[in-house]
DNA sequence: TTTAAATATTCTTATATGTTTATATTCTGC
DNA sequence: GCAGAATATAAACATATAAGAATATTTAAA
């Protein structure tokens, strides 16, 4: 995985708002979900990315699905993109 | 410009060739494009987009155009993400 | 004022991406 | 094993993006 795959993972509005969701703790798809406003396959989908770009990691928790970011580092340069403007 | 336009912007090789280009050194147009590997109009179309995310600036010398980075600390968050694979 | 160099614009084509809908899978508790 | 909840996959469609080719614009200098 290049640095381009990890801006392109970056460059979706649905995708930082799954990030900005799992910020603070691990988080239920099931959470996610309503936290973005999309639908349940989107989301799939968008959690596809992240995770192919090695940014989230999964674990099974029962039924559910828990997600958390696999490096907290991705928030520092979230910020600063943030902070650029 | 929100930070989606910005993360766009940086998720293309072509741009990251471009920017890598510019980090010492305001550089004109003519010598990006040999260093990308492009042709004129497809660097024009790159710089177009890193343009309007507000990363860099240009100015006219002549018949050239010089084109320099609006704010180092994008180089800041590119290696950051180098750093994060 | 014509010419040549540097750059931009437009058009087309190919491919990638995001979204929705429908369906499939997986797991747990009964 | 069956039902229901959670999640994934597939197909279809619309839109966005990248790249190449051709042409236009701008500028400086002769």
């Amino acid at each position: 995985m290049g640095e381009v795959d990890i801006f392109k993972a970056l460059a979706d509005p649905t995708r930082l708002k799954i990030l900005e969701c799992i910020r603070e703790e691990e988080k239920c798809i099931c959470k996610i979900i309503p936290y973005t406003g999309k639908s349940q396959p989107n989301v799939s989908q968008h959690l596809k990315v992240l995770n192919h770009a090695g940014i989230i990691k999964e674990r099974k928790d029962g039924t559910r699905i828990m997600v958390k970011v696999s490096n907290k580092d991705i928030y520092t340069i979230i910020d600063q993109v943030k902070r650029i403007k």
